[in-house]
DNA sequence: AAGTGGTCTAGACCACTAC
DNA sequence: TAGTGGTCTAGACCACTTA
């Protein structure tokens, strides 16, 4: 296999960049698995090893690929809620960042709607799974989430399943669905808390709260998932995703 | 002048990069003029092309240069509102992008509140200037601005200066106060509109709106400015920065 | 035509990991 | 010791811009 059909575009990096990212939507190697080595993938490509670098240095870069020196390089995945906080904004107003206690609260099966068809890539009256978290911080519930994600790409998904999930909610649907979150778009407003909501979060009703609504994306962009976050900014924050780009290694934090 | 300082690290790339950021920080080269090329560079730093290709490269990602082929390499600056978006996170609930127009609403001198300094890297009460800005969207006041900045770095700023700039504000630090704003951080909440917002928004005390505190940082991470902002997001939405990293290009957008 | 950045090569040597 | 990724070199050739 190699590359030669530069037919349009004609950088033989991006070639290798696709037919890298082909293979991961095919599942040719799972999360955590090793890909081969440059050697071999330049051999495969009929490619410098150079080139395969930096077709590898954009995947990385984009957290779809990780890099350890003297090992290889690997799938990256959600282990350990290692990359946790890039997905989960919301700290304390001193900016300390804690690790939520998820509870279930409701699960069901539903058809689209208009607009969350329209998200999801998918059908309008095409049957999802919808369900809904409560998030603590301190012991104290700060954020409702309701989520919906497409059936036939999490088929047989339950509300046991879900109850009992051992991890991230992310790391659930990569392990169970082989489904694996690369990025979200966020929009944000602020909004009146209503009655349901207001009991939920122990706030009066007519309290201001934050309105999240997320589309996660899997690989080549492909809409996995929509939420809805409610949360109540009495005592956290929403961190936009900065735009402080330097890493965080040229000064000096390993 | 060449790098072999290679003390600690020992990464030549890396020594190039901060060589070339402690120039920008000296204004050998101001906003918009070229740097020297590839091939001078590498004689200047006694290393090759390629490598100071990888310096270049990481300032690129971060937005500090820009390249041009055939033209050459030149310090990034705010022009013609080419990268306003970066900074302006507010449209439509469409998601349609608008310029604001901006009006002047105070201006004065004034000391830093403790916090302020703090996150202005200054002594509390040392002297800043203190003034705020009504943004409209479609002939629709939508968001108010508080901005503090340090007198000593924009010292002689005016009234006037402000209201008669000819382009954006971030524009206008580069161009008169030599203050390139390279990132930013911002911290959102959801809050109640008291009397003065109400008037100036045109909506009814008590009326949620989203309010984000911004900190503007420049080269080297040094914080120039502290900006908070509340916006009324009843047609309006707050575009989060999203983790989606795959650049356009790849997606076949221009 | 001359100069620039953009891509690509075919290595070298180093740092790190596993066995 | 063998294999991996990390850095660096010294070019080649191409695409693009300006004159």
């Amino acid at each position: 296999m190699t590359i030669d059909n530069l037919g349009i575009g004609g950088k033989r990096y991006k070639e290798a960049k696709h037919a890298l990212l082909a293979a991961l939507a095919a599942q040719e190697w799972k999360g955590g698995e090793a890909i081969p080595s440059e050697r071999r993938l330049a051999e495969r490509f009929g490619i410098s090893i150079g080139t395969v670098r930096k077709a590898i240095d954009e995947l990385v870069a984009e957290n779809i690929l990780v890099r350890h020196q003297g090992l290889g390089t690997f799938v990256a995945h959600h282990q350990r809620d290692r990359h946790f906080f890039r997905f989960f904004r919301v700290v304390g107003v001193g900016g300390d960042k804690r690790y939520p206690t998820v509870e279930l609260l409701s699960f069901e099966q539903a058809k689209a709607s208009a607009s969350v068809a329209r998200l999801l890539g998918i059908e309008a009256n095409a049957t999802v799974y919808q369900f809904s978290n409560s998030l603590a911080l301190e012991g104290e519930v700060v954020m409702i989430d309701r989520i919906i994600v497409a059936e036939p790409r999490f088929r047989g998904l339950t509300e046991d399943a879900l109850r009992e999930r051992p991890s991230t909610l992310y790391n659930f649907y990569q392990d169970v669905f082989h489904v694996y979150v690369t990025g979200i778009e966020e929009r944000l407003r602020a909004t009146i808390a209503d009655h349901t909501l207001a009991a939920l979060l122990d706030v009066s009703a007519g309290a201001p709260l934050l309105e999240i609504q997320r589309v996660a994306y899997s690989y080549q962009q492909v809409p996995v998932e929509v939420r809805i976050s409610s949360v109540n900014t009495a005592k956290h924050e929403y961190l936009g995703a900065s735009t402080l780009t330097t890493p965080s290694y040229d000064r000096g934090v390993p």
